[in-house]
RNA sequence: GCUCCCAUCGUCUAGCGGUUAGGACACGGCCCUCUCAAGGCCGCGACACGGGUUCGAUUCCCGUUGGGAGCGCCA
């Protein structure tokens, strides 16, 4: 039987980067081994629920190239099937209703906190009959003793005892079912084989179990994802900056990154760091998958991304590239001239931003001069220096990198200068800062004309 | 408090009884060099602790410690 795994997040937020990962190890899985991929939007809390972070959710796994098989399931379409097992439960006794007040059991719970005790439902109405004129919740009628045990493909058997669990709610008084109850009525109706999900539902899995056993169903298999923490060993969470998958967009990331990065959270393939999406595929075993947390590590991303961004062709990048350069006021006119300009600086942007960043200077008539950068090599010397450079690059007939070279060679020749004295000033001039590529390419992108104009207004500079 | 999960360089990880404990990011140095990158070379740096099991434990078992998660009429 091919394998059936679900992704199922809850419309109650941007697609973080912890669903990111999830989602991408079902994906991995199911087309590693030929299965299926369905996406399940958990929307049966009305209160948070939008379809503006749906469409969020949904637009960030287009983005990251996570595609799923069929049709959205979602849970608000699916009521009258819960509770069709609901009353399932209630007829062979495995339910009972309960008429305590979320009060009472607030109450309940504040006390036990209290003593110290581990808060669990005390079981008031499991035994009694419910007072048919008030409102009740249905509750589990769970085992009170045993012990409940399951397979995870990367832990190993995990068990619990059953006193440990208490007699949940799986559904409200309104009628609408909780989540313990829609997941497993949900997962085996929709025939999923496995699930793959964070290991923070551990803890729910026994009560799963159980529900699957009193409605008379095959339990799954279960693979728990170690949890991705921020710097300080948190679940990582807006205070460590970026979660949401498009603020990494935004940031100037590749998907293909993006899912490198994340697979090699919590799984390897050897020594391989860098995977294209097809060898992610390939090589993609849930049982490889270890179990300790990860820590997200920002600068391991960029240079995931920086190795990606090398095998990308320069149209690519400067077609990458664009959008950021123009949410600063630029555009690029002459492609020609922009696959020259930004491929200058590859090797200089790990992200579309950085390289936006190196590479701003060639689309910006005036450009940001750097006050440090002009103090220090456009001063009386540099002047003179810089003066000298316009007198022979203007009669240059053929403005190349070559022919640039031949000037610059002569100048140190006759002046006995150091290179570095001569390029220094020019750069300043020509990008603003001391940071560029070399000099003479730099001269021979922009050309004649620009060069000499930029060059001209440093010489009018006050320093 | 209780239950469950986890534990190899600062970080991501390889390892599945015998290795000089390997790789990658970051960091430091050198080379290259007109600056900065990129690239190349070198270096720094880890099996949390204590008991077992075994001829032999990073590896298997049990504790301890440390970290995390869960304990809702949220998902």
């Amino acid at each position: 039987m091919k394998p059936r795994v679900r992704f199922a997040p809850s419309p109650t937020g941007h697609l973080h980067i912890g669903g990111a990962r999830t989602a991408l190890f079902n994906w991995l899985f199911a087309r590693h081994t030929g299965g299926t991929f369905v996406l399940r939007i958990e929307d049966t809390d009305v209160e948070r629920s939008t379809k503006e972070f749906e469409q969020s959710i949904l637009d960030g796994m287009t983005w990251l190239g996570l595609d799923w098989d069929g049709e959205l399931v979602y849970q608000s379409q699916r009521l009258e099937l819960y509770k069709q097992h609901v009353q399932k439960l209630l007829d062979c006794g495995h339910a009972y209703r309960c008429t305590c007040t979320p009060e009472e059991l607030e109450a309940k719970r504040a006390a036990a906190t209290a003593a110290k005790q581990k808060p669990k439902y005390d079981g008031t109405c499991r035994n009694r009959p419910a007072d048919p004129s008030k409102p009740a919740a249905i509750r589990f009628k769970a085992p009170q003793e045993g012990t409940t045990t399951f397979h995870d493909l990367c832990r190993g058997t995990i068990s619990f005892e059953n006193t440990e669990l208490d007699d949940l709610i799986i559904a409200r008084s309104d009628g609408t079912p909780t989540y313990n109850f829609t997941v497993v009525v949900d997962d085996v109706t929709m025939q999923m084989t496995h699930i793959i999900r964070g290991d923070d539902h551990i803890n729910n899995t026994p009560r799963q179990v159980l529900l699957y056993q009193a409605l008379g169903y095959p339990v799954p298999e279960f693979a728990h994802l170690p949890m991705i923490y921020g710097p300080d060993k948190k679940k990582l969470s807006k205070r460590h900056g970026a979660t949401s998958v498009f603020e990494f967009k935004d940031m100037g990331f590749l998907p293909d990154a993006m899912l490198n990065y994340l697979a090699r959270l919590g799984w390897a393939h050897g020594d391989q760091e860098i995977f294209t999406r097809d060898e992610l595929i390939q090589h993609f075993d849930l049982y490889k998958v270890h179990s300790a947390p990860a820590i997200f590590d920002m600068e391991k991303l960029r240079w995931v991304n920086s190795q990606h961004l090398a095998k990308k062709s320069i149209e690519e990048i400067v077609e990458g590239t664009r959008p950021f350069l123009e949410a600063r006021g630029l555009t690029i006119t002459d492609t020609a001239y922009a696959a020259k300009a930004i491929g200058s600086e590859r090797e200089r942007g790990r992200t579309f931003v950085e390289l936006a960043d190196a590479s701003e200077f060639y689309f910006r008539d005036d450009v940001n001069f750097d006050d440090a950068s002009v103090q220090k090599w456009l001063n009386a010397d540099g002047k003179v220096l810089l003066q000298k450079i316009r007198d022979r690059l203007a009669p240059l007939e053929s403005f190349t990198e070559a022919s640039i070279a031949e000037i610059f060679k002569a100048l140190v020749a006759e002046t006995g200068l150091k290179m570095v004295n001569l390029a220094q000033p020019i750069r300043v001039a020509l990008t603003g800062t001391t940071v560029s590529p070399g000099v003479y390419l730099v001269l021979s992108i922009l050309g004649k004309d620009r060069a000499l104009k930029r060059i001209d207004r440093a010489l009018t500079l006050a320093t």
